[in-house]
DNA sequence: GTTCGTACTTAGCATTGGCTGG
DNA sequence: CCAGCCAATGCTAAGTACGAAC
């Protein structure tokens, strides 16, 4: 195979490791041919050196060498950070950020080991033979990837018709059909338009303004006193319930609570924005802005005297600062998941020592100084337990109070916050979406988070900047204190913001997703979608062509575009392996993430987002297959990259050459909305099944969505538990059924020969051990109900001050278990049934074994239901990825009211959708 | 081009609170 | 009517994206 030289001088995309040859000669291609159709039936030859990377094993080789980092670029010199532990806690020290993923080039790889593999959350994919996707598609043994993949081959075709279809009638201008407004015009409408970010709107002032430097942990000295604005004029009304600065407002929408219909409603006139004329600028967000600034946390309350943190058996006197953070881990002992995690002890404890330093060190009752060294988990020598139960026991009494102390709280509580939910946007008041300032406590990374555990400090107003109107008094800072700075950025959408001192990010206080920016650009995206059905053909078709481009760099952009495309694979932006997760997307796949059989199969196993594991198996297009070969071809090795010419910027670059706007993102709105459109419009509505049956299809439309999207969550601890449970509960219920069948019998033996035989059979998921059992188990639990009854009675009694009854009395009640027993027993060995209830009859019988047929369906569909959910997260993909307008146009064609999809907040939220669209049923994707 | 800084969307898990069925 | 359960909501972490600065 020509020997391509891993250094290329050419410059690289990126060069963490092993590079690919720039170009590729048509004899490199032809040796990749042929090194396939050698195919073995095992795994091929080429390129899996190190065995497959299949997770487990491989995964759990790297056990706890926490703390170190994973993998340095054991080079280079010094710049390279060095993640002392030490320093990382320390103020001054530099900010993880900064150093992403490094990109020098790390010669010299004889570097044995290969990026330690992830641990990993692992939550294996449902493959689709058990989630019970009904019929996905016809055969049932292929996996899951290549089922939906089949499945997304007709839906393609169908797009690719779609496309040229959209494009013929578009030339054509308009097409006007009757639609209202918002959904014909959208296409070529500004506000479809490039969604272009327009610097930072008053870009100087913001800059300067919140000149948070993300790596400085600086103490941040210079606050503005160049905040032009904060001396205000008024400060007059901050604290004034949300209609506040009534003053100088258009008050065109506002109409203070006036004639608004009945009661309980609120006191604005809504902003049907979707049916307003669209916005000719839409990076203006905002012209007014009003809004009460930030709810903080309530201040760190001092424990009882009593309770103390304990060290080598000793109680230990810590100042206040410490003994917050000492809080933070005492209060979660629960979550060992965490606590005993000892990357989190390891980054807590030294956040906690780095305090306990600075606060003056701890001390012993009489005054003389202990030296906190060790953590020591096995042994504790810090021992929080005392504080746990501490706060164990104040949570329970809190919880334990009469409601009416909990509501009375609650509503005192609510008055105090009420001015800082709303804002007014434009003069309208708009829901803020959560106007809390995140309380201080230990960072919980997800997955294998090189910080989790260390300590988020309690942000201060002198952190944080205000971004509010011009002309809108500014919000008075908590007594004492002052705003970071103070901004009128109009192009920006958020009201406050602070950068968190654990990773630097920041952190920012949004309108909620009812509000009308949110809706805008929730529309938008869908709109985006929406239009790159009307190019997907052609990308597809080039993409297709660029598979074979003999330029490396545009074969690997073709095959990442295929993958995005295909697998709903997300970009993958490159990430600070030193302080993150190293989890991936398309973009910054590994060599050891994608496994390849021939002749076409691909194996994905990495950690995407939230360090959520992506496993699948796919069979892929034959080119696609031999590039992945090649970009893995050697000397690349694990911890390379397999796109190693290819970033998300570039790739977007080439893709917003296709339309305005157009990123890898949209990539995975457009197919999982495309995929619902597809899926709803295959089923064929029979307007006479249940409601539930209706729901149950759509849910399962959307699952299959979710799996596309790779939404999942942790099965819960009880799910076992609960199925069987569900379970059992239809089965008793069939048995009930039967029994009342029998019953039928018993009044009427002649109904045997009227409804057949086979009406009085026995279900067949019921056999007679089972029976015996659930007998059994009904009379153990009438007897049980009777005690506790008995009990319970008795306690009244009591507290009547009455005697109570004698235990001859609970006797008494219990026979009536007993009788059920015998009536069993008697019912077991005669085959019989007496009905039961008074003045039986067939046709009442009847009835309730009808009743109890159609509970049995439903507990049905939700058991199978609930099954399929167990590792599926439908949410996400709903909230997030299905144009909401298909939701609303399924519920009219299935006359299924549009609560049964959304609920309450996701109606707020998509009320756009829903008024826009209405009960027209032609709408589409 | 790369990196930095920023802002906004997407994500899963924890908590809450309303409902159901015993 | 109440407990127990689950869906809905809350919370905040973790992505994507893109202009400006280097």
């Amino acid at each position: 195979m020509a020997s391509d030289s891993s250094d290329d001088d050419v410059p690289l995309a990126r060069t963490n490791g092993h590079a690919s040859a720039p170009r590729i000669s048509k004899a490199d291609d032809r040796a990749m041919d042929k090194s396939m159709s050698k195919a073995r039936p095992g795994p091929t030859g080429v390129s899996i050196r190190n065995g497959p990377v299949r997770s487990d094993d491989a995964m759990d080789m790297d056990s706890p060498a926490k703390g170190a980092p994973k993998r340095k670029p054991r080079s280079s010199l010094g710049q390279s950070v060095y993640y002392k532990d030490d320093s990382d806690s320390d103020e001054g020290a530099p900010m993880a950020k900064r150093q992403k993923a490094r990109h020098q080039k790390v010669e010299s790889d004889s570097d044995n080991e290969p990026i330690a593999k992830k641990k990993q959350n692992g939550k294996l994919p449902p493959s689709i033979k058990d989630t019970n996707l009904g019929d996905l598609s016809d055969d049932d043994d292929e996996p899951l990837g290549t089922k939906l993949a089949q499945k997304k081959a007709s839906i393609e075709k169908a797009a690719a018709k779609e496309a040229r279809a959209a494009r013929a009638s578009d030339a054509k201008a308009k097409k006007a059909t009757s639609k209202k407004a918002i959904k014909e015009e959208s296409d070529d409408e500004p506000l479809a338009k490039p969604k272009k970010r327009q610097s930072n709107g008053s870009a100087a002032l913001a800059k300067k303004a919140n000149g948070v430097k993300k790596a400085s942990t600086k103490k941040e000295p210079e606050s503005d006193s160049d905040a032009p604005i904060a001396t205000k004029a008024k400060r007059a009304a901050p604290a004034a319930k949300g209609k506040a600065a009534t003053a100088k407002k258009p008050a065109k929408f506002v109409k203070e609570e006036s004639k608004e219909n009945g009661e309980g409603e609120e006191d604005e006139e809504e902003f049907r924005w979707w049916d307003a004329p669209k916005k000719e600028d839409d990076s203006i967000k905002w012209t007014t802005l009003e809004h009460n600034g930030v709810i903080f946390p309530p201040p760190y309350e001092r424990l009882p005297k009593s309770v103390k943190l304990y060290y080598d058996g000793k109680p230990v006197e810590l100042e206040e600062e410490v003994e917050e953070v000492a809080t933070f881990f005492g209060s979660m002992l629960h979550s060992t998941q965490n606590v005993e995690n000892p990357t989190f002890q390891k980054n807590f404890f030294n956040d906690f020592k780095d305090v306990l330093k600075k606060t003056g060190g701890a001390k012993d009752r009489a005054g003389n100084k202990i030296e906190i060294k060790d953590f020591d988990k096995d042994f504790p020598k810090l021992d929080f337990t005392k504080i746990y139960e501490h706060y164990k026991t104040i949570g329970d009494a809190k919880k334990a109070r009469p409601a009416a102390e909990k509501k009375a709280e609650k509503a005192a509580r609510d008055l105090v916050e009420a001015p800082f939910l709303f804002c007014k946007w434009d003069g309208r008041k708009e829901k803020i979406g959560n106007p809390r300032v995140e309380p201080p406590g230990l960072f919980r990374g997800r997955g294998e988070h090189p910080k989790t555990g260390t300590v988020k400090k309690r942000v201060l107003p002198e952190q944080v900047t205000i971004n509010i109107g011009k002309d809108a008094p500014v919000p008075a800072p908590p007594k004492g204190h002052k705003w970071k700075a103070v901004q009128h950025d109009n192009k920006a959408t958020w009201l406050a913001m602070w950068q968190e001192n654990v990773n630097g990010n920041y952190k920012y206080i949004m309108l909620a997703a009812n509000s009308a920016v949110k809706g805008q650009a929730d529309f938008k995206k869908f709109e985006k979608a929406r239009e790159l059905k009307k190019h997907i053909d052609r990308i597809r078709a080039d993409y297709t062509k660029e598979l074979r481009s003999e330029i490396m760099a545009d074969r690997q952009r073709a095959t990442a575009m295929y993958l995005i495309d295909e697998f709903a694979l997300r970009a993958g932006n490159e990430k600070d392996t030193d302080n993150e997760a190293e989890t991936v997307g398309c973009c910054s796949l590994k060599f050891e993430h994608v496994t390849l059989e021939d002749p076409d199969k691909v194996i994905f196993d990495f950690l995407g987002k939230d360090s959520i594991r992506f496993y699948n198996e796919f069979k892929v297009d034959r080119q696609v297959f031999k590039n992945l070969k090649m970009f893995k071809k050697a000397p690349k090795e694990e911890g390379d990259d397999i796109f190693d010419r290819l970033t998300t910027t570039q790739l977007n670059k080439h893709l917003s050459s296709y339309m305005t706007g157009l990123t890898a993102k949209v990539f995975r709105t457009y197919n999982a909305s495309w995929t619902m459109s597809s899926l709803l419009q295959e089923l064929k509505i029979d307007q006479n099944i249940p409601v539930a049956e209706k729901i149950k299809l759509y849910n399962d439309c959307n699952r299959k969505v979710a799996i596309l999207c790779n939404h999942k969550r942790t099965v819960g601890a009880g799910h076992e538990a609960q199925m069987e449970k569900l379970g059992d509960r239809i089965k008793g219920m069939k048995y009930q059924k039967w029994r009342t069948k029998m019953m039928i019998l018993d009044v009427d033996s002649k109904q045997k020969k009227r409804k057949g035989a086979e009406y009085f059979e026995l279900d067949s998921d019921l056999d007679e051990e089972w029976i015996l059992q659930h007998q059994q188990f009904l009379v153990e639990e009438l007897r049980t109900k009777i005690t506790k009854k008995f009990e319970k009675d008795n306690e009244k009694r009591e507290a009547d001050g009455e005697k109570p009854f004698p235990e001859k009395e609970l006797a008494e009640r219990l026979k009536a278990a007993k009788e059920l027993e015998a009536k069993y027993k008697k019912e077991n060995k005669t085959k019989k049934v007496e009905a039961e209830g008074k003045g039986p009859t067939v046709e009442k019988l009847e009835g309730q074994a009808e009743k109890l047929d159609e509970r049995i369906r439903n507990l049905e569909l939700q058991s199978a239901d609930r099954e399929g959910n167990k590792e599926v997260a439908l949410g996400t993909s709903k909230i997030n990825y299905i144009d909401p307008r298909l939701t609303v146009v399924f519920a009219a064609k299935a006359k299924v009211p549009i609560e049964k999809f959304f609920s309450k907040t996701l109606r707020d939220k998509f009320k756009w959708a829903i008024e826009s669209v209405g009960d027209d049923e032609s709408w589409e994707f």
